[in-house]
RNA sequence: CCAGGGGUGGCGGAGUGGCCAAUCGCAGCAGACUGUAAAUCUGCCGGGCUUUGCCCUACGGGAGUUCGAAUCUCUCCCCCUGGACCA
């Protein structure tokens, strides 16, 4: 593959990279590339984290990148996630892998990480330490999205070790790319800018688009891009807002009816969302089926025809949702079946299940 | 440790001895209206029933006072705000 594919591949996945040269001087001179991206364990897995998060590590790796998915165990039991219990924490962390597993991603080039394992090296805490030196509390408390909290609200002390552990992380695991969603850049920013302080290296920053929430999105406050894309994200405090990795059919069904998708708009429409980034990766064509007196079936091979036909009311918003229901349905079965009939995974199921979601 | 203020249903927030299963808002659910959703309107919204009614469990935990307590007393726990301590 050469370099331009390369860095054709990784732009896609990219929303934002820091910066496209770094990633170009990286890609000719290293090549033992290591990416990461670390998720707290917290309630169920959404196909953002399952899907989008395979298709995204498959690109990265088909660019001849090692992939490092950190589960961040400590990290959630420092967010109060799961009731701040670290043994749900963890047992959420498993059924995570057990999803990753099965849902296509390239596993030969992926290493899982517990962030319980690194914490067991002094060193890391050395380093947590001269990263927490090297800036103002202001500094580290402004990273609190991250976190998915407003560093308006009351914080613990906790939370602002969280993000000098999410740096140490990163030099910790080698990762000269952090790939993580646009939420997470704050501290990847941050990154960029301790890493020479303490000898290490700039990591690229490759930031993947933020799939959107399925409920109708709050009304435009004037934010700024990033705080715009965490205000309408997926969210597990909004339980229909998100599709989940073990969902069924009848729950995919009724989510997707419940969406919020005004006939003709395509900016901030989420089943649009779906469509192109989950749906149009995954299925070379989408057909709509639907009744002769509204047009009859028909095929679309990109998002951009898709697009068009919805932008100019030629593609109704019931018609479409019917094709994602079918679709997305297809593409949780393999994972469905994978906690069907492995018994371990179904006991992490019914676990993970049995837990109240808190945020 | 001291002083003061708090802990109410998924959340926010009323209620300060009976009319309280608890005003109201949000969220949620059901229906009407739209070929989806949204908006709007109607009903439900602690649990269970033989559902114009009845039973159970409830207002941080426990113990009391009272015919009767979310509402009063005691006690314990937790949170907030100040202060003290930091040899």
């Amino acid at each position: 593959m050469t370099l331009e594919e390369r860095i054709k591949l990784i732009q896609e996945v990219g929303e934002e990279i820091i910066t496209d040269e770094d990633l170009k001087v990286l890609l000719q001179k290293d090549n033992q590339i290591i990416a990461y991206d670390g998720f707290e364990p917290s309630g169920q897995i959404h196909i953002a984290q399952g899907i989008l998060r395979t298709i995204n590590v498959n690109k990265m790796t088909k660019a001849g990148i090692k992939f490092k998915m950190l589960v961040a165990d400590w990290h959630a039991y420092a967010n109060n996630k799961m009731n701040g219990d670290l043994e749900r924490i963890q047992i959420v962390g498993k059924y995570f892998i057990e999803v990753w597993k099965a849902c296509g991603m390239d596993l030969s080039h992926v290493e899982f990480v517990w962030a319980s394992d690194l914490v067991k090296d002094p060193d890391y805490w050395k380093l947590v330490l001269q990263i927490s030196k090297t800036n103002s509390l202001k500094r580290f408390i402004r990273t609190a999205e991250i976190m998915g909290r407003d560093e308006s609200m009351d914080l613990t002390a906790a939370q602002i070790i969280y993000p000098c552990m999410q740096t140490a992380d990163i030099f910790i695991l080698g990762a000269t790319i952090t790939q993580l969603g646009m939420d997470q850049r704050k501290v990847n920013m941050l990154a960029r800018e301790i890493g020479p302080q303490l000898g290490f290296w700039k990591p690229v920053v490759v930031s993947h688009h933020m799939l959107m929430g399925l409920s109708q999105p709050p009304a435009d406050s004037n934010q700024d891009k990033t705080s715009r894309t965490i205000a309408i994200k997926m969210s597990k405090s909004h339980p229909d807002s998100a599709i989940y990795m073990t969902d069924t059919t009848q729950d995919i069904k009724r989510k997707i009816m419940k969406a919020w998708a005004p006939e003709g708009i395509t900016k901030e429409n989420p089943v649009l969302e779906y469509c192109k980034y989950i749906l149009f990766e995954r299925f070379n064509e989408i057909k709509i089926e639907r009744p002769d007196k509204f047009g009859g079936s028909v095929v679309y091979k990109s998002y951009k025809e898709l697009e068009h036909d919805y932008e100019n009311k030629q593609l109704h918003p019931l018609d479409l949702k019917n094709a994602v229901i079918h679709l997305l349905d297809q593409l949780l079965d393999p994972v469905r079946t994978h906690f069907e009939e492995n018994k371990e995974a179904k006991d992490l199921l019914k676990q993970v299940q049995s837990f109240q979601v808190t945020r």
